[in-house]
Order: structure tokens, then C-alpha cells, then sequence
DNA sequence: TCATGATCGATGCAGTTGCATAGACACAGA
DNA sequence: TCTGTGTCTATGCAACTGCATCGATCATGA
């Protein structure tokens, strides 16, 4: 399936286009901006459900959560209604962090897809993407093992 | 950028559901499968080439053969042309395993991607990714440090 | 022929990921 | 209340990745 090999070759090469850029400014990797961006604009969240926002695996959030918490990004906030969980917030340095990123991210997003694609063509390719990772509305969320990745959820 | 976001996700939970259907075969991973492919259809192949041809790092690229010659899949030839070099070939067994790993592989991907998008649209997500990673004509593949994972090539 | 610079591929090391599982708590039913 | 089952998050360990760099070879041009 063309689709399937393109997809992958596709996301490899634009990822390495942004990851490059952002090394080069001496900026933290992509999932540091996607997490502070999920706490920016949603507030504070669980780690579950960061998790699901960003389709990270559990344990690998977790220690990003906690590389980011070392740096003083965002903080871990105790959870009253359950004493299992906790909030995590996004800082004032990560707020601040976050904002010096974008340029830098949207510039390198631009050169990887928008001047490859034009606004309409982007826009056709965000549709279709877009059914790749849909909940179907039936799905009882169990097609793959507990905690991983993609499992469970809207997403 | 909307197609950017669902471009990594789609990916990931694209990814994800393969991953987990080939391992809950017993199978090896995507990309031992990805090189014997290149392998069976282009004959032995440099490491370079390989390495343009997935979109591989050169390193891990290097790695990856190890484990998989250790694993008797490929064997490393000496390169007389450029002694520097060596040309990757199949194994039997490689060749036995990739046909092994196919049924379960298509299965999966029809599952993440055909199931979602149908014959049609499948075919229009990958002539629009593909214009993601050709490379422009006239671009010098110099934008990148050198040996980084997506420089240098066609592939 | 020799120096210089580029290319091919490997590798030490530190950081990250994946797997399996643990520990703490929640929740439902006996 | 007590017990069993499920959920939320963390973590030990092994495998993998990324970075920087090395050694070997090639190619070019004086």
C-alpha cells in the first residue's frame, strides 16, 4: 500500500526537517512543546490525559514529565478527587519557553509542508489524516494491549 | 498547521496498530522488514543506499544490519569497487522470513489505513505525502548536517 | 606521487524507549 | 467492611537511538 510507506517515509522526513531546527536553535525536542502547548491552552491536565492528546505511551510520558519538571517547566500538582492521580501545569518558565519555541516551530513547519503543498492541498491532506487517527464510534478501545500507545480514545 | 499535527498523529497510531500486530505474531519489527523488501526487489544494496532508500540514520542503519546479520537475514559482502564498502544482501532465511511477515503486515495496514480512507482516497493522502520528501529538483542536499537521518537524497 | 578533503561505515557513550511489573488508590459487589 | 478487579502513575532493566568521532578508503589537483 502506497498510502502506508508514504506516510511513514513522509512523517520521517518532516519530522527530521523540524527536529532539525529546533536542535540548531538550541530548543528541547518537539514533545517538550506539544506537552507545554496542551497545558497552555486546556489548562492543567492529568497525565492520562495528556497522554491521549498526544498519543504518547504512558511511561514515556511519565519521564517526560519528569525530565520537563527538572527544568522547571511545569509542575506536578497533587489530585483531591483522586489520590492516585495529579495535574500537571505548565510553569511561568514554560509558558515563557513555549513562546520562544513557536517561531522557530512554525518556520520549520512551513518549509516542510506548506511550501511543499500550498494552503489548499494542506488542507485536503490534514482531512484525510485527520480519519487515520479518529475513534470509529463503536470502538470499545480494547483492539490493543492496555496502555499502549495508540490505545484507548478520542485522541 | 493542521495537516502537521494529524501528519505525526496519524503516523503514530498508524505505526502503533502495525507494531503491535507484528509483535503480537512474534514478529520483528517494521524496519527489518522494510530492508528485506528493498533487499528482494533492488538485489544487494550498499548500506548508503539503504540507508536513502528508508530513510534511515546512517548509524542506526549500521546497527540495525548487525542485528540482523547476526540474525542470519542479510550477509555483509565485500565491496570490491570501493573498498570502503559493502554490499548488503538477503538471506535465505531473510527471504523466507519477509514472506512470512507480509500477510500479517498487509492485514494490519489495510486495517489502519484502507479500512479508513477506501481504495480512492487512499490514493490522493499518497500522492499528497509523496510531495512531502521528493526531493526539489534543484536542491543541493546541503540544508542538513551531513549523514542526518532525511539528508541527502531522493530516496 | 602526495597532500587535502570528502565519503563510507563502525562505535563509545549518554539519553530515550519499550516491556513488564509494582505500588497506590478507586470502585463495585458480597 | 472486605475482597477482588480495574485504573493511574512510576520504575528496573534491556534494547534502541542520537551524537560525536574514528579509521579506512576514495578522488582531486598540485
Amino acid at each position: 500500500m502506497l498510502a502506508w510507506s508514504r506516510l511513514i517515509r513522509a512523517q520521517r522526513a518532516a519530522l527530521c526537517v523540524v527536529e532539525q531546527a529546533l536542535k540548531a536553535e538550541g530548543l528541547p525536542p518537539l514533545e517538550w512543546y506539544d506537552v507545554l502547548w496542551e497545558l497552555e491552552r486546556a489548562g492543567p491536565l492529568r497525565p492520562r490525559d495528556l497522554q491521549e492528546r498526544l498519543l504518547l505511551a504512558q511511561y514515556n510520558l511519565s519521564r517526560l514529565l519528569d525530565r520537563m519538571a527538572e527544568a522547571g517547566l511545569v509542575e506536578r500538582r497533587s489530585c483531591s478527587s483522586d489520590r492516585r492521580g495529579q495535574f500537571i501545569a505548565a510553569t511561568k518558565d514554560g509558558l515563557k519557553l513555549r513562546r520562544r519555541i513557536w517561531p522557530v516551530y512554525a518556520r520549520a513547519i512551513e518549509a516542510a509542508i506548506g511550501a511543499r503543498l500550498g494552503e489548499a492541498d494542506a488542507e485536503a491532506l490534514a482531512t484525510l489524516l485527520g480519519r487515520l487517527y479518529e475513534t470509529t464510534p463503536a470502538a470499545p478501545a480494547a483492539s490493543v494491549p492496555r496502555g499502549s500507545p495508540a490505545s484507548s480514545g478520542r485522541a
